[in-house]
DNA sequence: TACGAGTGTTAGATATTCTAACTCAAATAT
DNA sequence: ATATTTGAGTTAGAATATCTAACACTCGTA
């Protein structure tokens, strides 16, 4: 997105940031969280290890970008998907919105967990967490908008007046209270879902989880509006 | 459970490794996974660092030490709910096991983060991980066979016939295909709930968990039967 | 009471993160 | 074109980690 940096000193420090944070992907698909290791990424990008200490305050701040280029990435790819489906049917786009979660989760497990697993490092924000899950949160609640019907209530139970605060709190058009409540079940069962499966809950099972998450969208989409 | 050790220098050593374990979750709690280590546990102990390595092969064996005996707990806590409910009609004894659930994991939860999160030290076998979840899996199952009709139909359909299989792999009394895949279903949105909210995705959202999570509870129990 | 199993110690090999001091090349400024 | 400065990479080293090996001691056991 960015335009190309002024100095070819810059452009430089830019590549070698990219490079070693795709070791550190690398590492992280190998052997885990715990497995990367400023050293070993250091040695595998041919230098010493203190040389990677101009490139990323330490250790924690790798990981730290590696999670945030992953919400980044994750939210993208379900715009992408969003935007792909734009004209088709409020019922397909949403559809196709949830099985990129999946698809995106299963390509790079590793990542998934990063995100949504055990905090790694000494411990991220959950504030920061939070901003950066909003991106994905906010296709899929767009997702779920176009599927309501127009005439809901506005409800007046508690859950409902902290979610119409959230989104008025972020500027967006305000939605019926059961339309965010939706997005927020849609978001919790499709990651109930992929994270039980990325981490291995259905293998010993026999289960195949893809009927599953295909049937629990259609869940969501049929599921009277209360 | 287990009777008294015999010797005394068994029950010293069984005494040592409690503590070492109890020493390792206050780690874990104050200062994450990566946060457990052998030395510092030994420290707190009051001994060198080596000296443990007499009660554990090493670091690694600690943590799935703390794995296993966190499913272990866990497990007894949902059988110990349905067990106290057990006379109470079935919603009311579904209900109690999942409200057990969730207040498990916000007991403790950095150990259900161990769980169900990133697998933290090499790798652990995702078939011990399965073996191991497979307890509180059945006791949510068991309350959700409670719920089900009589006269549920066999489905023919590709999951069907693996729960089924899985079912009978384990010489567990046959249940429709609907029974098992609604009891998956079960677990896969209450965890997707719990681990969001233990995650800590909910706090910058605002919305107070629990309400969601009981209505979430009352949406599997009201669903039609297909 | 003598033995031996088991517990804990120190020393050390290896690996980690990260700081400090230094060198050197390359971009920038004059 | 030359001088200056910026910054990348190096080695050295402090602090801490896991884990092994060799040794000492102590307390149950025979």
């Amino acid at each position: 997105m960015n335009e190309a940096p002024r100095s070819p000193r810059e452009r430089f420090r830019e590549q070698t940031r990219n490079e070693a944070k795709r070791v550190a992907l690398e590492q992280l698909a190998e052997s885990g969280p715990s497995g990367i290791s400023v050293n070993a990424i250091a040695k595998r990008m041919g230098v010493t290890g203190p040389a990677l200490y101009r490139y990323f305050e330490g250790r924690d701040a790798l990981l730290t970008e590696l999670v945030t280029d992953g919400y980044r990435d994750l939210a993208e790819a379900l715009e992408a998907a969003a935007h792909a489906h734009r004209r088709k049917a409020p019922a397909t786009r949403f559809r196709e919105v949830a099985l990129r979660f999946r698809a995106w989760a299963l390509e790079q497990p590793h990542r998934y967990l990063l995100l949504f697993g055990t905090p790694v490092p000494g411990y991220r924000a959950p504030e920061l967490t939070f901003e950066l899950a909003d991106r994905s949160m906010r296709t899929i609640l767009e997702a779920v908008v176009a599927l309501a019907p127009a005439d809901l209530p506005s409800g007046r139970a508690a859950p409902d007046r902290e979610l119409v605060a959230w989104r008025e709190r972020r500027g967006e058009p305000p939605a019926p209270p059961a339309v965010l409540r939706r997005a927020v079940l849609a978001w919790t069962r499709l990651h109930g879902l992929v994270s039980l499966e990325v981490a291995g809950q259905f293998g010993g099972m026999g289960v195949s989880p893809e009927p599953l998450y295909r049937s629990e969208i259609e869940n969501l989409l049929h599921q009277p509006w209360e």
